[in-house]
DNA sequence: TGTACATCAGTGAACGCGCGTTCACTGATGTAC
DNA sequence: TGTACATCAGTGAACGCGCGTTCACTGATGTAC
């Protein structure tokens, strides 16, 4: 058998990563296969000896970016969620437009995507929301409906800090919505 | 002069109407101009008589939905910014894809658009935390900082209940978002 | 160890559809007389 | 008031490009002997 299986597994993988970072920057209608496939070194035609559609390599590009999104983190500590939401709301993830988190990328995309999409942008959810929420389990009665909410906060704090013309409203945004989310955690 | 200047202006808002309605839903290209005219009740090759590229009507049309959206409300009494946190993260709001505000339906295309549609996004942001801003004045001393949390929160919670797939978990999400704001501004 | 073979990942030309745009034409309407 | 005319909003066929998809072919590689 020419070509171990490795090889066809790590050429399917480069493919994805490529869409990964086309699908988070662009979306999905945006993007084109020749660009993906240029984007992993290869050319055109070869992109239906890994996947069937377009669409099908959306699917698992979504869910691969979700899969490594900074909330995947799975130690549930006591600061790892302060931490986390500082990092959320960062000036260098506000930066870092390849690995932006897809929870603030697609959101868009995914209301108007199909149910896989919407099935894998809810578990990376809620990840980040059980990590909220065992962090806070001590300092509040209510620690899911918190952590929600605080996940809104973030969420939709680098929402808006993306869409904004002016670069110093949009660190006010990332800053006000940090602020709140930190208070409403304990963690200021 | 066949045809009055009124008649004319008025088939424009007709195609701007059908527009807003498709693109609020569906973002820029996953629309034809087909779909827009047929919308309006006419047919293709009539657009060119009132624009002259696609591009120009997405701004257009992105413009307007923003001046009619709830944050456009122009009275600034205490108790509006309240009743606007409740509309907002509705169960009616979530369910009128039609009329949803743009600053939920439209981040991402705005994130990826040019600057006029940031623009034009930012001005529609900006009336929504001016009218928190006002109505907070007397109750915290940074009452813009909150404003901006409030909105994000408004906004995220909107956002993220629409991109899950569960329903249930989207009424959870939008109900720990507006209980937090409502808290946030002391209006509980 | 070396060689012939079979497999299949990858190539790039070609196809066909959808859609933005153009264009020659139509016909509804306001104006001039 | 009625009629001829000029204008231009609206029509729908046609064009052309981009892109998703197909397909015949190539050539790199592992296996059998």
């Amino acid at each position: 058998m020419p070509y171990t299986a490795e090889h066809k597994q790590a050429t399917r993988e480069r493919i994805v990563e490529s869409a990964r970072r086309l699908f988070n920057r662009r979306g999905f209608a945006q993007v084109s296969i020749d660009e993906i496939m240029e984007g992993a070194g290869l050319t055109r035609g070869g992109f239906y000896n890994h996947f069937q559609t377009k669409e099908e390599l959306y699917a698992e590009a979504v869910t691969q970016i979700l899969k490594c999104a900074p909330a995947a983190t799975s130690s549930a500590e006591t600061g790892v969620a302060q931490h986390i939401v500082n990092a959320y709301l960062s000036r260098s993830h506000y930066d870092d437009i390849d690995n932006l988190c897809p929870l603030v990328a697609l959101p868009s995309d995914t209301a108007r995507g199909g149910n896989g999409v919407r099935r894998a942008y809810e578990t990376v959810l809620n990840s980040m929301i059980g990590l909220f929420t065992s962090s806070l389990g001590c300092r509040t009665n209510k620690p899911r409906e918190r952590a929600l909410a605080i996940a809104a906060l973030c969420i939709g704090g680098m929402v808006l800090a993306r869409a904004v013309e002016t670069e110093s409203f949009a660190d006010e945004i990332r800053n006000a919505a940090r602020a709140l989310a930190l208070e409403s955690g304990g963690w200021e």
